[in-house]
Order: structure tokens, then sequence, then C-alpha cells
DNA sequence: GTACAACTTAAAGTTGACTTTAAGGCAAGG
DNA sequence: CCTTGCCTTAAAGTCAACTTTAAGTTGTAC
């Protein structure tokens, strides 16, 4: 019945074998049961991978993922997990975006204002400027 | 006159000795003089510090700042190389915030709407809606 | 004369999420 | 029997931007 490959695995999910190997090494997969020395899986194993995808597209880390899989206690509803983490990284997320607000201000106030003939020149101002 | 040791205008610039001393390796500072085996600044490497910091929080990448100091014709203009750097960093600013938007969007979603007792319910949930 | 602080170098280590490499195993097809 | 193709492992390599370490030099203070 667990009849996958994983490279079988890999193409479904849209990974390639090397992370797959790479998850199980780092306990984030179970250790895949083996025929003659080789992983093979069911469907189990791709909805984890499943997970797994989408919460590295929505920017979780591995260690995040960790979490919501083994951080919670056993009752902990998955939809609670979500929530939790979710949460968290909606707050990053707006730091980031204040962070690039910032830096988008500035740029184009440089692109606006600056006259400089040359780096050194340059330089010399930002020096100033940095002092107080 | 060049009296400046390196953790002098390490501290002056807001960096470590080993960054700056980095900076030389990868060619993005020149090589600075010696003194008795030790390196000797003056202040025009503090205005090329100056840069490279300004440079580093506006974002860019030390290979981009080396681009601001040789990847132009030598009679550019400073002004115009900053332009020309910033107007690229700003589209790639724009191109990340878009993404962020996106996730920020899923996040929403999934804590919204989310009810799934178990990860293994989740996962499947979403491997089905992989496939279309 | 010796302790100390600050410097020097080259090389290795750090972080995260993998990929690549090297060396080998196993089953099917011809 | 031999090739092909996919699989296995552990270990090393990748990227960026440094930092840390180890071993050694120099100048100054006591």
């Amino acid at each position: 019945m667990p009849g996958l490959t994983i490279s079988e695995v890999a193409r479904q999910i849209g990974l390639r074998p090397s992370a797959i190997r790479y998850y199980e090494k780092i306990g984030l997969l179970p250790r895949a049961m083996r025929m003659s020395g080789q992983r093979r899986y069911d469907t189990t194993a791709l909805y984890r991978l499943a997970i797994i995808q989408q919460a590295r597209e929505l920017g979780f880390t591995l260690t995040e993922i960790r979490h919501l899989f083994f951080g919670f206690r056993n009752v902990t509803r998955a939809s609670e997990r979500w929530r939790t983490l979710s949460q968290r990284k909606l707050e990053e997320l707006d730091r980031l975006m204040d962070g690039i607000r910032a830096v988008r201000g500035l740029l184009k106030k440089i692109m606006a204002n600056c006259r400089c003939d040359t780096l050194d020149q340059c330089g010399k101002d930002i020096f100033q400027n940095m002092k107080r």
C-alpha cells in the first residue's frame, strides 16, 4: 500500500528528494519505512509535506514549523495552532513592512536631493550628518 | 597625519574592526597604509566607510556597493550612480512589499477560515487544493 | 624584563535551508 | 553477467557578511 518512492513524493509536492531527506533528518518528518533500504511513503506523508510546503510559502521557518507540529499540548486544535503562529508572523511582517517603507522613503529622498559630483563629496556629507 | 587606527575608525563609523578588514580583503576599501605593520587611516577612508554604511542601511548588498564604486564609467557623477542603484532597489522593494502583502492576506485568511481539528485534516485539505 | 593592550594574518566557524559529492546497494532488462 | 537507473549514507559545499580563533608582532608602561 505505501508505494510511493521519494522522488514520486517529491514530484507531487514540488520538492527535491534531498529536501525530503533533510526534513527527515532534522525530525520534521517521521522516519519513513524502508523497502530493501529505500524509503516508501503513504498519503499521510504527503499531507505532512503539504503542510510544510504551505507553511514555508507563508514565510514560516523550519523551526516555526516544528513548533506547529510539536510545540503545543496534544489537545490543541490545528486551527488554534495556526492562529497562534499566524498572529506572530503577521506582527513580524508588519514590522518588516514598516522597515521597508522607511528605507523606501530614504531612497526617494536620495534620488530627489543628491547632487554630489563625487562619491568622496557624498561620503563627506554623510559623515557630517552621521555625527549629529 | 593619517593617524587613525582601525579600532578608532571602527568606533567612529559604528563597525567592528573585523568588518573593516573584511571590506579591505574583498576590495571594497583600498589597501590601507601600514605603520609598523598596522593599518592607519585618514578622513577619506572615513568617507568611504560612511558611504558603505549608508548604502548598507538602504538595503544594498556589498556587491551592489561595489557596483556603486566601480561599476560606472569614471565620469559618471555620484548623484547619477545613486539614482541608478536606488531606482533598481526601489523596484526590488516594491516587489518585496507585494509579496509580503500577499502572504499577509493568506495568513489572515487562514486565521479566519481554518477550522481543522487535526493537522492531518489540514494537510489533506491543503493537498487537495494544491492539485487544482 | 615583562606584562599588557592592540594590532596582524590565514583559516575556520556562523546562520538556514538545503544541495552536491563520493562511494556504494539493489532490482529489472537485455 | 552487465548496464541502467534509482536509491542509500555521511560529509562537505553553498550563499552573504561577517566573526571567531589561533598564533604571532609591536609599542608602551611599570
